[in-house]
DNA sequence: ATAGAAATAAGACTCATTCTCATTTTAGGC
DNA sequence: GCCTAAAATGAGAATGAGTCTTATTTCTAT
């Protein structure tokens, strides 16, 4: 993977945030450097950083968010304005609760594992 | 909220499937039944039976389910197939590992909690 | 049975994401 | 440093899931 120039200030932009932008967030802050960058080029290189192992996409009923952070990690959804926080990693459900930041209410909690099912892992 | 042949009819399908069917998925089965039920119905229904709490909406990376199950609990999702697959509740992460189907590997573990952030609880 | 409110089907619309393609950039060998 | 083939880019078209609009139909409470 070449690393361009684009793909270089992607990275930089997520890399000095934690407030998991989504690609539009993303193509914002990179034009403040690069102002001809297309929408196109921040999915498709989202999308080659993430197989790259560099950048991890988060997936929440609000739209798709991005990371520097590639260790999988719970987050905390806000329904409200729908940021997304990190919370420390590895904590058991129970204790998360408590761990939550001040103020911080939770309604709901979604655990989701990914991975190959026994169909799938049985075929080639 | 009316109780509607076509609300009647979704939800009789997701309670007689545990496969976490789409949106597409759902209108093809009312449609064995009631042939000229239209997309956006289903859209429409879902949405509103699942703010009376009667359906939960799954959002994975490969786009969104429906379960007639609205007790949250964790899932499997097969990466190559896109299927779901229920996990018994409550158990910590570690459990939950060992607790998984024969043959099914994990690949990643998304724990996402949501709620509202201490910033939008103080305000009115 | 009827009227008013709510729900429907159909299709137009929106908007995030992906695709296409002509042009530009990059990295490696000279 | 220069050249070349492969890879990446920008611009805009295309896609597709989900939402909205509207005229018509169906409920349900009286």
């Amino acid at each position: 993977m070449r690393m361009t120039r684009q793909r270089r200030e992607i990275l930089a932009v997520l890399s000095r945030t934690r407030s998991h932008p989504s690609a539009e967030e993303v193509l914002r802050q990179v034009r403040t450097t690069l102002p001809r960058v297309s929408l196109g080029s921040v999915y498709r290189n989202l999308k080659t950083l993430r197989e790259a192992g560099l950048v991890r996409e988060i997936v929440t009923a609000e739209g798709r968010r991005y990371d520097a952070v590639t260790a999988p990690h719970p987050h905390f959804v806000c329904e409200r304005c729908s940021r997304v926080f990190d919370l420390a990693r590895p904590l058991p459900p129970r204790a998360l609760r408590r761990a939550l930041p001040q103020g911080f209410a939770v309604s709901q909690i979604h655990l989701e594992l990914r991975g190959t099912c026994s169909e799938c892992g049985s075929q080639p």
